[in-house]
DNA sequence: CTGAAAGCGCTTACAG
DNA sequence: CTGAAAGCGCTTACAG
């Protein structure tokens, strides 16, 4: 491999010093450069094809702050097992970090992804590649996540329900989207609305959206009942099964399902049962997949700007970075209905029964 | 920040230099280390907690070859236009990315991933990172692909059709991919088999898909008609308007949609028209998406195994890193009928008519 | 306004 | 078997 251009080479061509070239291409307001040797500094680095060299920038800079040593961000997303490949099927994480490297980019941070392998934590990671910030993305057990503490860098989290909080958090109001769902069946004229989901822990975005669930018939004085809720997992083919179940319980006449995928499974389901959507049943889903868009009938769901969560990730990154004293952020991403046809009006409740 | 432990905390830690620490770290076989000094350097790690400074040892390593100088391996997804983010959300980047980064850190090696901006190409990103190698997923300018034979490192591109072949190569053999599928429908007794595909060029994708076809057609001696050639572009609407269009040719009993997004459509389309799939109409896929499994009736598709497709191509990286004067390899993924419910035989052809 | 020099944290001939 | 020393390519006080 020929020899790359170094600093020097520009400086011999231009003569002038190393710490000259330094000073043109990093402008530094406390150096002033005189206009001809800003131009015979530039016009040597265009001749030669010069780029610095970013392992001797980070290496140099490993004294200072207020900086980023390496201009790299390392992004961490969930793994079927710790050393294996990602779940990154998921669009989801595409989309996501689509907009986290965008926004990296367009600041001058590059991305690094990676897993984690049994031999190396990604503590070592971050410190063996100088990170200059983490976004991490879903839940992870608290020991791995206690870790991080050590690191001192910015760590924002993204879609991650926790008790402690002690890094930066970028999601969605989970509870306020399910609200938004549940009370727009409730407004199209329904009361017994089943509530279908993955599995409900104590904390956890099932959890939040079962809220929210709450919250819209609390809010209409409607009486919750848990033998409307139904969690399983977040499948296809549990909200096929979901569906004929609820299909036996005639005074139902909507669904709120917490992920599209489940919803969809849910339009089969009910289909199978002999109900037509949303004639007989009405559903609204959450996320706005991809499929939302393509179901028979078209899925009215839940929507959230996922772009806007990498990019909001990035930016808390990027800020903390230049102010390391910056306190604890919590940024929620807006959520919208987003209005297809899965869903009827009842208007006369009674009476259709 | 706390200053980071380095080479020389441990050397001070265990009494002996830091040239000793980094034979310990590295084990040449070219220096002999005793086992007390071993022990001591690696207590001494263990109880620092020390990772190396990879900056640093990229930069020390740039005079050398043979090795790898940053172990960092670029990634290049395709971008809705240049300096913007990538066309991320089709699943197949995820999945792909998924493999290349797994057998990356099985390596050794970690995967920058970045888009271009205006202001700063990608050979300048590769000198600015020291990459070790890139991965170039998909089609690009030749203008551009001309820019990365300066870098001198070894280059993969994967599911690129060009005429000059100066990188190394991974991909599918869709000309086979497309003839197990049309010859899948002739089995199955159809002799009149639309092509539906997006954009046919002189090179690409479709254009091997479509000589598959054709080689199935001739290898049962079936004659070619271009009226049997539907192209549009890949996506589901295209597919709804293609089956109208072939709905009309009652001659017809099967298709070989390129996409699966647009063999979904079709379903759609011949279902609009009062087809039953698969009695009426037969219909075979590409590519095996989760959608595939899901449309009704669930389609019967050419399956690729992306994750072999980055495996190959991150092993094809890191093979040359250690071979530089490889030659050049052309890597074929082999590809699968995936067998479902959208394809129906048809005994008595010339009765059914 | 510009340059000489130190130093970031490593690795590797070379000497002993 | 181990260490002193040079050097990778930068940046930044400091001196002038």
């Amino acid at each position: 491999m020929a020899r790359r251009v170094s600093s020097r080479d520009v400086a011999r061509e231009a003569g002038v010093s190393t710490a000259t070239v330094s000073y043109v291409l990093n402008n530094k307001e406390s150096q002033t450069i005189s206009p001809e040797t800003t131009e015979k500094v530039l016009d040597a680095v265009r001749k030669l094809g010069y780029v610095p060299n970013q392992a001797a920038q980070t290496l140099v800079t490993s004294r200072q702050q207020n900086k980023g040593l390496s201009k790299l961000v390392g992004v961490i997303i969930p793994q079927t097992e710790p050393g294996k490949k990602f779940v990154f099927s998921n669009p989801f994480y595409g989309d996501l970090l689509s907009s986290v490297e965008y926004t990296a980019r367009i600041n001058g941070y590059h991305v690094l992804i990676s897993g984690t392998t049994a031999e190396q934590s990604y503590v070592e990671i971050a410190k063996n590649r100088s990170l200059d910030g983490i976004i991490i993305v879903g839940m992870y057990p608290s020991s791995q996540i206690n870790e991080y503490k050590k690191l001192q860098i910015p760590i924002v989290m993204v879609d991650c329900y926790r008790s402690d909080h002690f890094f930066h958090n970028v999601g969605v109001n989970d509870r306020h989207g399910a609200y938004l769902a549940t009370n727009y069946l409730i407004e199209h004229g329904h009361k017994n609305i089943a509530f279908i989901s993955g599995s409900v822990q104590d904390y956890g975005v099932n959890h939040e959206r079962l809220m929210g669930y709450r919250d819209a018939l609390e809010g209409k004085g409607i009486d919750y009942s848990e033998q409307l809720v139904f969690s399983g997992d977040v499948s296809y083919i549990y909200g096929i099964t979901a569906a004929e179940q609820i299909s036996q319980n005639k005074d139902i006449t909507a669904v709120f399902a917490t992920a599209d995928i489940i919803a969809v499974g849910a339009i089969k389901g009910f289909r199978k049962s002999g109900l037509n959507i949303p004639k007989d049943m009405s559903i609204v889903g959450f996320d706005d997949i991809h499929l939302a868009r393509l179901a028979e009938p078209s899925l009215t769901t839940v929507r959230q700007d996922i772009s806007k969560k990498g990019e909001a990730a990035m930016e808390l990154i990027i800020t903390n970075i230049l102010s390391p004293v910056m306190p604890r952020q919590d940024i929620s991403i807006p959520l919208t209905i987003v209005e297809r046809d899965s869903v009827s009006y009842i208007t006369n409740t009674d009476l259709s029964l």
